[in-house]
Formats: C-alpha cells, structure tokens, sequence
DNA sequence: CGGCATCCACATGGATACTG
DNA sequence: CAGTATCCATGTGGATGCCG
C-alpha cells in the first residue's frame, strides 16, 4: 500500500494523520471497538466504582469471562483501575483511571447520539417501512 | 465516590436504561464497534464525500470486502448515504447523511482524545516501565 | 471504477462448570 | 465474591481473483 504516484489528494490525510502511521480515530477505536467496553467504562463512569459482579450487573449481559477480559484489557490501557480492598472476604474495586475518565466526553456523545438517533429509528424504522 | 448503600445500587442504572432492554451506550457502540467504522466516518466527515477506491486510499489498510461491508452496513444504519453518479464511468458518491454527520461529536471527542492519551501514552509507556 | 465471490485464519464471545 | 478453565459457535477481516 502507500502508493502516492498518482493523486495528490491523498498526501493531504488531515494533519493529525499526516507522515504518521498511527492515526487518533484508529487508536482510540481500538480501545473502544470492542463490544463491552463502551458500556462498562460508561457504568464506571456513573456509579465511580464498582465490585466484579456489581459491575458484572450493571453491564448486563455479559458473562464472566468477557467481562474479565474486557477489565484486563482496559487496565493495560491505562483506562481501568483495580484494587484489592478486602482480602478476607475477597473484593476488588474497579474504577477509571483519570485518563478513563477522560472518556467521558466520547461516551457521553455516544450516549446523546444513541438517544437522538436510535431510539427513534426503532419506531421510525417499522413505519417507514 | 458515589458509595451508596450497595443495595439500592443496582436498581438504578441510570434513567435512559431503565426498564429498557437497549441502552444508547451500547445501541451507539454497535454501530461504531467494527474496526473501520470509525476511520470511515471520520474520512467522510473531513473529505465531504468520496468514491469507494478514493475511501479506500483514505482509510488505508481496508480491503475491499470489508470496505465494502463496513459501507453498507453504515448505509443501513442510516449513517452513510450511497449515491450513483455516473453509469458510463461507473461512480459513486458516498457521503453521510445528517445522522452520520451528528457523529461528529464523537468522533472527535475520540480523536481528541487518542491524540492527548495515545501518543503520549507510546513514549510513556516505555519510559515508565 | 466499484465492487462481489471465495477461502480461510483468527478474534471474539457465549455457556457452563469449577475454584480460592 | 471474583474470577478461571473449557469448549464451541460465530463474527470479523485479510488475501486473492474476477466481473460489469
């Protein structure tokens, strides 16, 4: 790929991509492209921190295992925060780190997007059709 | 912050997601949850419009399948608009309809942001470990 | 130019069971 | 409570080739 020879117009790729092979949109997207994580960093950003399973709860639907997953990969993002509080009777703490809640102006747009656009068009959608 | 009687906790989840069964976070992550979708939107936003080999040359990296299957999946989600431009020299026009331009927000709160965390975050990185 | 058809590899995630 | 361990189904996407 990267053949430039022919158009010019593609040297252009707006200056926040241009020369580099990282790209902000793209970077982000892949902490965010992946099915849970909008939604758990959007439940940590409502209730500031939550237990495994109460997470687990507000999330809904997901299982134990994508949810660990899903916490494990966010933490080696820097975006999740976890804590041990309680050895005895065993419990963690997950929280967003300050960079996760920097997130909060992307979920948040996502959250209004959703609402202006979504709801809508499930009703719209059967009578439209 | 935030520590409520963990008991009333869950039944809360805040009030766009009560009762309902879908929630605008993870209705919005659907649609920009696919590896391309971002970048796509994000091209279309700064170009305008453009054909699919031009799309394609500004994304970078996408083969055409999934170039292909990423547009129409956007198409039927209402963000992307598809127009035939000519037939002689077949083109097309593709552009995004008012609802894809609303992702405008979005999308920028995630360049933003990659911008700010990401980049450093790859000099940091090293550094700090 | 703007795709679609194929094939295939790997990533993702759901269900279920079990553990410290 | 907070996960792990498996197994398996499906999703997702890359490579390549062909076509109108």
């Amino acid at each position: 790929m990267t053949e430039q020879t022919e158009s010019e117009k593609h040297e252009k790729i707006p200056a926040w991509c241009a020369g580099e092979s990282w790209c902000p949109v793209t970077a982000t997207a892949n902490i965010i492209s992946k099915k849970w994580h909008p939604v758990i960093i959007h439940r940590l950003l409502d209730a500031g921190s939550a237990g495994f399973n109460e997470l687990k709860k507000d999330v809904g639907g997901v299982s134990s295992k994508v949810l660990s997953e899903s916490l494990e990969d966010l933490e080696e993002k820097g975006v999740v925060k976890r804590e041990v509080i309680s050895e005895k009777p065993f419990r963690v703490k997950y929280s967003l780190t300050e960079r996760g809640e920097d997130l909060d102006d992307t979920i948040s747009s996502m959250v209004e997007w959703g609402r202006d656009n979504l709801k809508e068009a499930e009703s719209e959608e059967k009578s439209i059709i």
